[in-house]
DNA sequence: GGAAGATTGTTGTTGACGACAACAATTGCT
DNA sequence: AGCAATTGTTGTCGTCAACAACAATCTTCC
């Protein structure tokens, strides 16, 4: 509780008024380099932006797309076991489904083992459009490369396979 | 726009009521592996929650500590210069000054060369109270050394230099 | 077999956050 | 002096996570 860590080095002395134009470049981060938060967050910020756009002709954001995908990938899953597996509240998931059944992309069918559950399901337009997503999808993972590197992006998934 | 990559290998077939039991964690991702994106987002949250959850006794959030960190570096700054250094909404940041200010850790001062602009400081208390934000910061950044071990921290940080 | 407890999908609320638009006060430009 | 740009502010809208509550339906346990 002493003073050691108090201040560090503040790189302009401001009296009181802000005195002259800062360069907006030359603000100092501090502690704030070094903090792995601040730099993933920075980066995811760029990452989703960049799939937005890359997407936005087919209006595919990113949580939708690892709906189906996940979908695609594991026919007759339930919305509960969706949700778990890819750390959505089954709450949001609801509306993520309402909206992509209005699309036509995905059928909710009523599951006949347990009547409380639907087992999700692509259609036909659902598995050509999302061929055509992951197209487009594989355009923005060369951006990224482009951004940080093609070694750095494996190293980077590689960081952070556990995650997945 | 042919079949091609339309299905991956669906892992199951899903006649159509959802069979057996699923094991939550046996579910195929397919395309996700392998987008940056899905593995940073992941990962982001996680972080998050761990500063959330560290930084949880002295209530700070993550933008919290990042503009505390910002003005503590470098007093006197502008809104406007806060806000773009670290990518926040000058609306946004509003509000979360407002609420610094009434927890009293920052100032707004009048400046004097610019009657539209306010210059940023900490007040004393804000100073001694940043310095406790950065331990328990740094207690953090100790749980995600933890959680993807030391070297791949700092490869990770040198990677996403560039966002910072 | 039947009561008690857990699970599934749904609806609704709250709060953090980014993106915009509009506005008054002030500054800068010419 | 006049007009465009900037600064802080207020407000709206949409996304997203975290909860809580609920009805319908399993599951468990006695």
């Amino acid at each position: 509780m002493t003073t050691t860590a108090a201040r560090t080095s503040p790189r302009k002395r401001a009296g009181n008024g802000a005195a002259r134009r800062i360069d907006a470049d030359e603000i100092g981060l501090d502690a704030l380099v070094g903090h792995a938060g601040y730099a993933v967050r920075r980066f995811q910020i760029w990452i989703f932006q960049d799939f937005i756009k890359t997407l936005g002709d087919v209006d595919i954001r990113p949580t939708q797309y690892s709906v189906l995908t996940v979908i695609g990938a594991n026919p007759g899953l339930s919305q509960m076991a969706v949700a778990k597996r890819l750390g959505i509240e089954r709450a949001r998931l609801v509306h993520l489904l309402d909206s992509l059944e209005q699309r036509r992309l995905v059928k909710r069918i009523k599951s006949k083992t347990d009547r409380r559950s639907h087992a999700l399901h692509l259609t036909r337009q659902g598995e050509t459009a999302l061929a055509r997503f992951k197209r487009l999808a594989a355009e923005h993972e060369r951006h990224v490369e482009d951004k940080i590197g093609k070694e750095n992006r494996e190293r980077l998934l590689r960081i952070l396979a556990d995650f997945t």
